[in-house]
DNA sequence: TATGAATGAGGGTTCATTCAT
DNA sequence: TATGAATGAACCCTCATTCAT
């Protein structure tokens, strides 16, 4: 690996993370490969070419918005896991603190949402694979740990189980808007109190 | 629908039904934009200039796939729709007739869940948006006849249950594989079992 | 040079010639290059593959319409070059002739005027040159005699006249349309008139 | 005229003309349709991908090279129909004036004169009928005002003498090169002689 | 730091042509 | 004779990327 000499974190890291949070707006909303690098320097202000002075490549700055978002969503996770909390507490942590990751990182979210698949098979993002399953780990123990415990019920596939809850709090990221009427805790609270107890009255 | 003179549907509709199957397919799996022409006509064993004999273009294979699979999608839904069943039976249809489009035509929804957002804006596909307000129309009204029966809490914003009841379904087509070890309908049960009465043990 | 086994002038010659005006029609509307197999095979009413069982290329199509053209061009001014008249009533054959041709074959004129030039380049289409050679010695040399004659003026630039007699007469092809209200002969006349005359009023 | 690389310390505007020279030539040269976009490219060299850094689209080109010429010949007509000449020296001025508008943009002509009827069709290239429209009217009007004072023959159908003189004039742009023996207004004063007072000797 | 101009590798599409039926 | 389907080369254009200034 020959050192680059290009992304010198010199002058200001807070041009950096500007432009990599226009890049991440832009990328979300039209899609990683429809969005054209021209794109991302028009709203930032400048020329195409000028962003490689800031980044090596298009591929980079999806590379640097989606380690940074795993970065801090994992703190959080990693916060949660060592709690120490039992099952169903640790699920409404985690669950909460998904929709605040969903806040703060709203594009980041989509854009993961709506790549990660495709991204993971390349060398440069076998991270992404790697948060994966260390995501379907912590999932799958919990809902274990529930069911023995008999928080969760254990008339359910546990795989499906987990697939549902994972894709019902992720999608939300594609329609959600910050500022919005209801804030990430409310809608994990709701959000909670469907997945837990189900939409249907109780006679 | 104006198409003029060219591919006429009279000799082979099922080399059309082929082609666009493997369009569909390789939609999915590399999304339509990063999807080359050539890569579609490499995986039906022609060459690429050879498909612009049976479409127009790229974009026209992208809407006949989606409009077929809406097409059968609706006609399902309608029938439920005109049933005259009450709400909870409503929804259960609904949500196995999903499962059972998403069996069928998994490579259309998986295009659909992953670039409709982007193809509505366009005049084209504007047949996409509209089908996602009568979606819209469906369910909320099937949700507001459950509250006002008694059959689904009323103590939950309709809007958010809304989204959470249509994502919870169409991510399936993500990791959905037909062929696996449970049946569309099976699925569907144990998505409706978790939507309705929610995962934790009932005390 | 192998012996191609195509264009049997077996069955109709008659449809060839149709074919053959068809092309030189829709040649003369939109430009040879412009014009595709596919426009001309439409207005033939079959399909564009049918066509090489008449004609080897399109190319050879242009090549025949242009021959066939030129072949009765010159079949009419060797009668008039040859019939041992003065110059004045040479000049005034050949254009009246020229106009009759234009009358008779005024897509081939058309496609002559637009495309010969860059036509004649090609080994193929050298007899353009050759013809386009003997025009002008044909041309020049009823001037000349004119000018020795005192029946033209001797002032003039002779090949700039050549020039302004030839062109002249053949853009005419341009904006003429057989069965308008001048016959050939008639708008031979008046230019005949112009070119001789002038168009100024004599004192 | 081997192409040189020049010490381009030109500013933008100039090398945009240089370019659409470039064009303009090869345009002229080959017709429009035949002529690729990388031949283009070779002429100017450069890549043929790096035209479209100074232009949209191989037509836009074509666009701004007869617009161009338009707007100057306008300019020029305008000035001599707004002089109050009588009907001769209006008629004298214009093509004076057109044969050095052929001096000026050869290439441009040639084009305007081969490819003018099919485009002006196109929405796009509207101007280029309103252009001939108001040519029309400046000739026949000229024409119409010598007949009564005169000045014209009286006995010719006037559209078939505006259509002899305007042809007359721009077909010279086919054949005409610049630096050639004649100057523009030498070639002008001879076919205002031939047009005016015709090629024979008179008595 | 940023610009202006260019590169070069495709990508979608067109079209003359072929050929088995 | 004509059709239906396919070929393959070429075309216009896009875009990530480079680099001298």
């Amino acid at each position: 690996m020959p050192t680059k000499k290009k992304p010198q974190v010199t002058a200001t890291p807070e041009r950096r993370r500007e432009l990599l949070d226009t890049a991440a707006e832009v990328f979300a909303e039209q899609g990683y490969n429809a969005t054209t690098v021209r794109k991302i320097a028009d709203e930032a202000g400048m020329l195409a070419g000028s962003l490689y002075y800031h980044f090596d490549s298009k591929e980079s700055m999806l590379e640097e918005i989606l380690r940074t978002f795993l970065d801090e969503l994992w703190s959080g996770y990693d916060a949660v896991l060592d709690a120490g909390l039992g099952p169903r507490e640790t699920l409404e942590a985690l669950v909460t603190e998904s929709f605040r990751e969903i806040d703060r990182h709203r594009a980041a979210v989509a854009i993961y949402q709506k790549e990660s698949r495709q991204l993971a098979a390349q060398q440069r993002f076998a991270f992404l694979a790697a948060s994966q399953r260390n995501f379907e780990k912590a999932w799958l123990s919990t809902l274990e740990r529930g069911v023995v415990a008999e928080v969760f019920r254990a008339d359910l596939d546990i795989r499906l189980t987990y697939r549902f809850v994972r894709d019902t709090v992720w999608v939300a990221a594609s329609w959600y808007r910050p500022g919005g009427q209801h804030s990430p805790e409310e809608i994990a609270r709701q959000y909670l109190s469907m997945v837990l107890d189900g939409i249907s009255a109780r006679e």
